[in-house]
DNA sequence: TGATCGATGCTCT
DNA sequence: GAGCATCGATCAA
């Protein structure tokens, strides 16, 4: 399959001023592209996690004020929100919830389609080697397979060189799983919202907690067949 | 196959 | 100064 076959049309702006809960259901139908220097990288989403603002706990956004690292969840919805985890991990986010209402939704794995090799050079260890569907598999790993880092913090998700576009064609039936975000003990009650999508028995999903607790059909993404 | 632990630096209190 | 939306190596079984 070659990237013609794979890519459509990049997803407008007003896509990202729909609900946070709508665009994280339809994210699992979208495709993220990174065009970098040494190539063009690009997978389907199909794992994320919504964190939405002062009424969550488990979001950077909760004490409801701007501060150096979560200003962009501030700003207008279609950004990059990165940031460094742990001291050595980069974690993309996608802001919406229009500005001043500041959400974000986590990516945690990705279905690699473009740029393979790229990938797996730049996820290679000095004692191991991941099998292709799984180069993606993880908010930390994606980001250094794909090269996103905080360079990256503040983009716009319209243009070059990150940027999120509908397939050119459906894919295959799915079921969307819902469970518990991940690692977000410390968030009290926010711990057992249903703030986790994914797409069901997809090999490329982060391999804790496959166990869902509700499954939902597939929402179609915005305006693939005649809106954008 | 699962549990544990260390790495590593930034952000916010 | 504490804790973190993580990951990979190691060790036990």
């Amino acid at each position: 399959m070659t990237m013609g076959t794979i890519l459509g049309a990049t997803l407008p702006e007003k896509f990202y001023y729909q609900s946070t809960e709508r665009i994280a259901r339809q994210l699992l139908n979208a495709i993220l592209v990174h065009d970098t220097e040494t190539g063009l990288m690009a997978g389907r989403i199909v794992e994320c996690e919504m964190y939405q603002g002062p009424l969550d706990k488990a979001a950077h956004s909760y004490a409801g004020v701007p501060t150096g690292r979560t200003a962009v969840m501030y700003g207008p919805p279609g950004r990059a929100y990165v940031y460094l985890i742990y001291g050595m991990h980069y974690c993309l986010n996608i802001v919406t919830g229009g500005v001043g209402v500041p959400h974000a939704i986590l990516i945690r794995a990705m279905e690699p389609l473009a740029g393979h090799e790229e990938m797996l050079m730049r996820r290679r260890t000095a004692k191991r080697a991941w099998p292709d569907y799984r180069v993606l598999s993880g908010p930390g790993n994606l980001t250094r397979a794909l090269h996103i880092t905080k360079e990256n913090n503040g983009q716009v998700l319209t243009d070059p060189p990150l940027y999120l576009i509908a397939p050119s064609r459906p894919w295959a039936p799915y079921e969307v799983a819902l469970g518990p975000r991940i690692n977000i003990g410390y968030a009290e009650e926010a711990r057992h919202f249903l703030w986790r999508f994914w797409i069901k028995d997809h090999p490329a999903v982060s391999v804790a907690a496959q166990a869902f607790t509700r499954l939902e059909s597939p929402e179609p993404l915005f305006g693939v067949d005649d809106t954008i």
